[in-house]
Parts: structure tokens; C-alpha cells; sequence
DNA sequence: TCAAAAGTGTTAGATTTACACCCATGA
DNA sequence: TCATGGGTGTAAATCTAACACTTTTGA
């Protein structure tokens, strides 16, 4: 073997995990369930085990908390201060993930004991986990002007305003929803269907979806 | 002490040092000097110890090998796969740096036997280096459009050509030079000095300089 | 009937891009 | 004297941002 001079640190992995709902960007954070620091507000992490890759545990620590496997994930980055946590030395690398509210399971809520806070109201957390929240919704941000990753938080049929609402709630600000929509029209892979949605209004609005072969033709998304 | 029960993973750091030399981008490399890989073409690395945060392993790494202090840096992200080391199980966070190549000297580099390769040119290199330096190329592309990074890379007095040689080398393509001298202009904190600079031509160019404490009174950088 | 969300175009201003010639100097 | 890099302005095209009213329908 080789290197074996040099100390080996715990490396972890921590799952930001954002959904979107009631027009809201929100992350999903739990109560801490182990010591120390036991109920502190908290990611959902985990170990990286010697025969997994870093980005496979994050999978499987995602699994393990939605049960959901091919979730849209990046690399937020590593988080190595010496004391970051009060347990022992652990780098830790965030991933933010991008899921469908309604596709997590209420049960799988309250068996982990999870919960939908908003992005805009966070509390105090356990260790750097609040940085590395603000650090991913940063990421986020710049991601999602230049690549169709906003689905992901949506339901497959989706009308405009639902589109608009996520833009704002991600940036923080409002847009113009003329200005919006004559964008939206210029992507032809944002599909209108002929279905229409009357859950949210009276009149009823138009569902679309995105068409990711279209998409795939020449990429040209900007937001 | 918490979560015996995990297991414990190398942790190293690597750094990609970007330097700007004849209108190209190039970074500092070198043949790798220990087994397993030996000779092959490697970035500069070590090995993060239990009592120094990842970041502080990253800037000790450089100055290792630059004698350099408060060199401007940047997280490019965690390296992960099981097998990306042949000699261990390592877990590599690689960081980013931009120094003036005249500051850096031939005797450290002789000394660690590492040279300045032109970006459009890497060989195949040790493990996953290669895709690190693109990943980290990419990363500085994004950052030197909207941070006043760039003149990192140049000495303190620079002329607005070589200016536009480094945005043209790091972006891989040309730009118009009145366009390019038209948005400087806009820029206050490029500054221009009544220093003519004779090297690079017969008739010679103005010096310009970059003023910090004007950057920081509103940050406006767009380029 | 009215409150609430859906849907729809135009215009002024700002930004971006394309483009060509003269200048100063050392070799 | 000429080759080399330094320096300069304008106009067309494109993009962005601001802005208000009509429609539909369930309560």
C-alpha cells in the first residue's frame, strides 16, 4: 500500500435537497438524531464508505432519506474546516439535489422526521450546514439561468405562472410576466398541451411540459 | 469520540496554478514523483493532516511549491471516484489559483521540476488531473466574466492589449479590440498611468493599472 | 356581479456588434 | 521607408424593460 505515512480523515456527504412549493423555494432539514449536537436543525448526510465513490453515497444517502433514485444532483463542493464538527474531523462534501414535492411520500416525512423549510426563513443549524444551504442555493441560482434544471422542481404538466413563480421564489424577485412569457414562447421545448389546470384558477390555465428531446437539439435555453 | 464505527479516507488537495505567458493560458505542471504513477504529467498535490482545514492544506501545497503567500484561490470542487488513485483510496478536493508567472522563480521551478503548459495543450496525465484542470478552467471562466480576477494572471502595470490577450486566451476566442478598449473605458478602476510601456512595440502603450479601492465602491465589472 | 388569475403587444432605451483607418517608432 | 503594434468612433441591429387592459368563471 501506498501513502501510508499520511492520516486518513472521515469524509461525509450532506444532501441539500430543494423542492418547491406554495410558490416557495424550500429545502428539506431535519432534527439531528445523533450525537452530539442531537436535535440541533440539520442536512440529511451520511459516511462515504471505502468502496464507494463520494458521489455515490450522495446517492444513496438520498435514497435513503426519498427513496428516489436519477434525482438531479451537483456538487456543491467540500467543506474541510478542522473544526466543523464537534464529533471528530469530518470534510464534508454538500450536493444539492432538485426534487418534485409532491413526490416525496409524507410518510417518508415523518419517518425521518423531515421537513419543507422555507429558503427564506432559515433557521440556525447544526455545524456549517447553514453555508452550505446558502452556497447551493448561490450555485443554484447561476444554474438555472442557463439550464433547464427548473423542471426538475416542477410536476411534469406545469402551467406559466407556476414557471414564473419558481424563477422569482429561486432569484428572489419578481418578473415582468409579459416579458416572462414572451420568452418562454421563443423555447420550443417548453410544450403547451391542449390540457388545462383548474386547480388554481377559476378561467383555468393552460399545462405545458418540457420536451427534453427537443431540448436536446441545440440547447438553447436563457432565462 | 462520535462515529467510530465510519471509516477513514485519504484526503488530499491539488492545486491547478493558472498562469498568463505569449497571449496563452497556462498552467504549472510536472511529472509526478512518487509511486505509484511516477513520471507521469501531475499537478502539485499533498495530503490534507488532521489539524489543518482542506483550505489551509491547499495554500500550504502552493506555497510548497511557489514560496507564495495570499495567493488568490478557489475551490474547484471534490474528487471522488473509488479507484481515481491507483496507489489508495483517496478523496482529492482540487482548488484553483492565478499567479503573475514573473513571479514565480525558475529556480523553484527547477527545483520541482515543474513547467508552464499551454492550456490548448495538455498531455494525458496522472488519475483524473486532466478533467480537474478542465473542470477548473471552466470555473475561471465563468468567475472572470463578472470578477475583476484576471489581473491576477498580469503584473501590476499592463497594457490594454495584453489585457485582451489574456480575456481572448482564457475564453478561446478573439475579441474586437475598439469594443473591448470601449468597455475598459467605462471601468474606473482601470486606471490608466502616464507609464508607457516600449516592450512590446516601437511606438509603445500606456500602462494601466487596476485600483481596488476604487472596484470595491460599487463592483461593477461586466466583461 | 365581482374577485382572482390568465392571457396578450408595443415602444423607448440600452446594449451589442461590425467595421477601417491613421499614428508613432525602431530597425 | 516600412513593418509592427497602438490607438480611435459610428451606425445598425438586437435585446431589454416598462407598461395596462380584456377574458373567463366560480363563488
Amino acid at each position: 500500500m501506498y501513502y501510508i505515512e499520511h492520516q486518513k480523515i472521515l469524509v461525509s456527504v450532506d444532501c441539500i435537497i430543494f423542492g418547491f412549493e406554495d410558490s416557495k423555494l424550500k429545502v428539506l432539514i431535519g432534527h439531528r438524531k445523533m450525537d452530539p449536537g442531537r436535535g440541533e436543525w440539520s442536512l440529511y448526510g451520511g459516511f462515504v464508505g471505502n468502496d464507494e465513490s463520494v458521489e455515490d453515497a450522495a446517492q444513496r444517502t438520498l435514497f435513503q432519506l426519498t427513496g428516489m433514485r436519477n434525482v438531479y444532483m451537483r456538487q456543491v463542493g467540500a467543506f474541510g474546516a478542522v473544526d466543523r464538527d464537534p464529533g471528530a474531523r469530518v470534510v464534508s462534501v454538500a450536493y444539492y439535489a432538485l426534487i418534485n414535492v409532491k413526490d416525496y411520500s409524507e410518510e417518508l416525512m415523518r419517518e425521518h422526521e423531515v421537513e419543507w423549510m422555507n429558503i427564506e426563513e432559515l433557521p440556525s443549524m447544526f455545524s456549517d450546514h447553514r453555508e452550505m444551504i446558502l452556497r447551493a442555493r448561490q450555485m443554484m441560482q447561476l444554474q438555472i439561468k442557463t439550464e433547464p434544471v427548473g423542471f426538475q422542481l416542477l410536476p411534469r404538466l406545469f402551467t406559466l405562472t407556476q414557471l414564473q413563480r419558481l424563477y422569482e421564489a429561486v432569484n428572489g424577485e419578481d418578473i415582468d410576466k409579459r416579458n416572462f412569457r414572451k420568452r418562454i414562447k421563443d423555447m420550443e421545448f417548453i410544450e403547451k398541451t391542449q390540457l388545462i389546470d383548474k386547480k388554481s384558477s377559476k378561467r383555468g390555465a393552460y399545462l405545458y411540459q418540457f420536451n427534453n428531446k427537443i431540448y436536446n437539439e441545440d440547447k438553447n435555453f436563457k432565462l
